[in-house]
DNA sequence: TGGAATGTTGAAAGTCACTTGAAGGTCAAG
DNA sequence: CTTGACCTTCAAGTGACTTTCAACATTCCA
């Protein structure tokens, strides 16, 4: 059985050293066990942990999703209910911000299309601003709340 | 000539009166001149400033980017070329994040696609964790910088 | 064996772009 | 004269880290 110090936990997961204590500190892992040296070391059941811990984050989701999809049990029907709402909350999420940025690219794109940077008078600057003054007072429900 | 307080600015401009007063400390905005009573008060040019960044910010680029931006000037090339790079710098960041979410979109669309909530035994739960399992040591040059 | 390089420890501060809260001052309407 | 909406400053909180610090531990090479 594998039995890891922490910076080769760190290379064998993709979360640094430091990382890997903030999460225990965070809860997110149960305090590691300790070498005589006071060194922590971390056997496979711990990479598990942390590469799926580092794939939701991969995912975007927050300690606090990972958090509750970490204490899910595969075997308890409500726990299976939790799941499904959890990635479908966060599917919805993912796709709103997909909408924003796709808007977003097209709008830089045509920004960029106005000016190569080598004119003498700058219609991109000139665009930019002229596009700050059209754009419209807020909509009243238009808060965009990303948590990315 | 129009002269508003802090908070008929902010409902104009979609950015919030702390906010403002967060951009003024933070020198994105000139210190706004004030009314006897201490009040600070803002015209037309405030006002296209104030959405200027706004429209920045929705744009996701960070305040430094913004800070750039509002220093050039139409009429020097230089600062065309230094517009048209940090646009294009910021069209690759948002080219950049889309693929990885797109990517994300499909995991989580084979995720939920294992279970619908209603099962005894989770499939979805034991997915995620074989994701884990499977998920490669990461790639050395993969640390994702992302400000967004 | 000595000494440099590398790895680990904890705690604290910094990052970004805000948001929230506390504690008070100003002003118009009822 | 009080109520309530607005304004003021300053400090602290947010999330998910990263950076910096100072002090040990271990390993490698001559």
């Amino acid at each position: 059985m594998t039995v890891l110090r922490i910076g080769e936990a760190a290379k064998r997961t993709g979360v640094s050293a430091v990382n890997i204590r903030y999460y225990e500190k965070e809860g997110l892992l149960a305090p590691a066990a300790r070498h005589d040296n006071d060194y922590r070391f971390y056997g496979e059941a711990d990479l598990h942990r942390l590469r799926f811990i580092r794939m939701c984050r991969a995912m975007d989701m927050s300690l606090d999703e990972v958090r509750t999809l970490l204490a899910l049990d595969g075997r308890k029907p409500d726990d299976c209910h939790a799941a499904a709402a959890t990635i479908e909350a966060h599917l919805h999420h993912v796709r709103q911000r997909l909408k924003e940025l796709r808007a977003l690219e097209k709008e830089l794109q045509s920004l960029k299309a106005v000016c190569d940077g080598q004119q003498p008078r700058c219609n991109l600057i000139a665009a930019l601003h002229a596009q700050a003054d059209a754009s419209l007072p807020p909509e009243p429900g238009s808060h965009v709340k990303r948590h990315v």
